[in-house]
DNA sequence: ACGAATTTGGAAGATTTATTCCATTTTTGT
DNA sequence: ACAAAAATGGAATAAATCTTCCAAATTCGT
């Protein structure tokens, strides 16, 4: 029997579609099928362990009532939902603990097994700078430097590869960037005018060089913006925003991962931002 | 009915518990039951979400012969052990994957969306450089790179940040060091002598000088070790040792996340060794 | 307040999936 | 090389899980 309205409502074919969709449909939705929705939305990681059973029964209905909830959505019946988040389980869930001693065991001893180290640790900074980053304050900075003539990136030691990656892409992507600090230039200041902006980073131990050249730019209204590894640390007061990416460390040593990536995308945000305006 | 031998072989009650007694029975176990074991420990994480007709497939055994191996490990059959690999998932919160797709959709556009997508792929990189990642080959490149003299590196564009990090950690180790190609210098090829090595990386679309730069190095005799994203770029040919690291891109961008995981690991590898020798 | 349309609960039925059984093949010990 | 023991494949059976159906309850429009 086919669909009564011309459009036949196609399944989704991602979890993060299908979220979107409970959320567009969850206010229209009758009592029952609003629990399923809502209880959903809370434990979607469940679906793919789950029985329809077990999930009617944590949202409090009928699994008739849960069975109707995913034909609502789109999909053929509960099975067809649940194959999906199985498969992207499939895709996105590695088990380390067993890769580890995989590793261990496979003869190659040493630098396997610090790849593994370094691996699990990215994964829970990624984890970690998602739950804690402030959305609304990412957006402010890309804003700010996005409004600048020229972004000034700054950053030292450790925090230099952030840079220099940050400068290689808003470079592709035409704005105007410059790295200070790079080729024996001991006073930058003169370079960075009104109108523009400053891009600082710096972790513990935080490096005086970057300190001062935020200060003493934050002190002529240019705007800073800066990333760093705590929210305590001397940016916290020199910034007019302060991002914040916290890294697991293996041993004494760390692969900067969540700042790379939170970099990244102020970088890729900034360029998306002039190119609407050019 | 009881079993007949004294000592019943209580089921596994933990997935770890369980990892340990495939380990230790493996060696004693027949053919087929052996391929259960073989495929069981590199796919693990499967077991969650897969049927029995699945996992016995992925083996290239019958049901009937997983089903026995499920037995053999002390399980009353295969829906017993699942459930101990969907118990600790349920347990295992990822309430990331919501936050995840919670940021990606609420309608905060630009940034915060980004940055999910970009740490969404960060995880996929990582999955597939743990996946992919030859140990034996790794552990020959530190060993390489461990016993050279000076350890150069070269890198340019989107590599730099790659190299400019190697470059940081070395040093912090004490590691004799050196980037080239960073201060206008046209010619580098003098400061790299007999007894040191090259470290080179480059991605697609390849940059001539680094090619060129690791294609001198090597006719001279001096070890070339090199990162790339492909196994069949020009530095297949190049290098005594290519290590590959692929990343998942976000439209036209990527972090390399992957990469500068594993060159941190050869680094990492690197300084322990030397240490050793010291 | 009334009838029509929608939603619901529960149980029956269809389907998938797990498990057992046993005849046949392979291995082991002598 | 032979018999006994163990292992295997495939099909038959049992169990669980999904899906549909429809009478009863509820909601909605007038």
């Amino acid at each position: 029997m086919p669909a009564e309205d011309g459009a036949p409502t196609m399944a989704p074919e991602s979890v993060s579609e299908l979220i979107e969709r409970i959320d567009a449909i969850a206010p229209t939705l009758p009592k029952r099928l609003g629990q399923s929705a809502e209880f959903l939305r809370h434990n979607i990681h469940l679906v793919a362990v789950s029985t329809v059973a077990d999930l009617a029964a944590g949202a409090g209905v009928q699994p008739s009532a849960f069975m109707r909830f995913c034909q609502v959505l789109g999909f053929s019946g509960f099975s067809q939902m649940q194959a999906l988040f199985r498969a992207e389980y499939r895709e996105l869930r590695p088990d380390y603990a067993e890769r580890l001693s995989q590793l261990r065991q496979s003869g190659a001893e040493g630098p396997g097994r610090l790849a593994a180290s370094f691996a699990e640790a990215g994964h829970k900074s990624l984890v970690s700078l998602m739950n804690d980053l402030d959305a609304a304050r990412l957006a402010t900075a890309a804003r700010l430097l996005a409004s600048a003539g020229t972004v000034h990136l700054v950053g030292l030691r450790r925090a230099f590869a952030i840079v220099s990656y940050m400068g290689y892409l808003l470079d592709k992507m035409k704005v105007p960037a410059v790295i200070h600090r790079t080729s024996g230039q001991i006073e930058s200041d003169h370079a960075i005018r009104k109108g523009d902006a400053l891009f600082a980073v710096s972790f513990t131990p935080f490096s005086e060089e970057t300190l001062e050249l935020a200060a003493r730019t934050r002190r002529r209204k240019v705007p800073v913006v800066a990333l760093s590894d705590t929210v305590d640390g001397p940016l916290a007061a020199t910034a007019d925003v302060l991002l914040v990416a916290r890294e697991v460390d293996v041993g004494a040593f760390r692969v900067p991962t969540a700042a790379l990536t939170l970099a990244t995308s102020l970088a890729v945000a900034i360029g998306q931002s002039r190119e609407k305006t050019d």
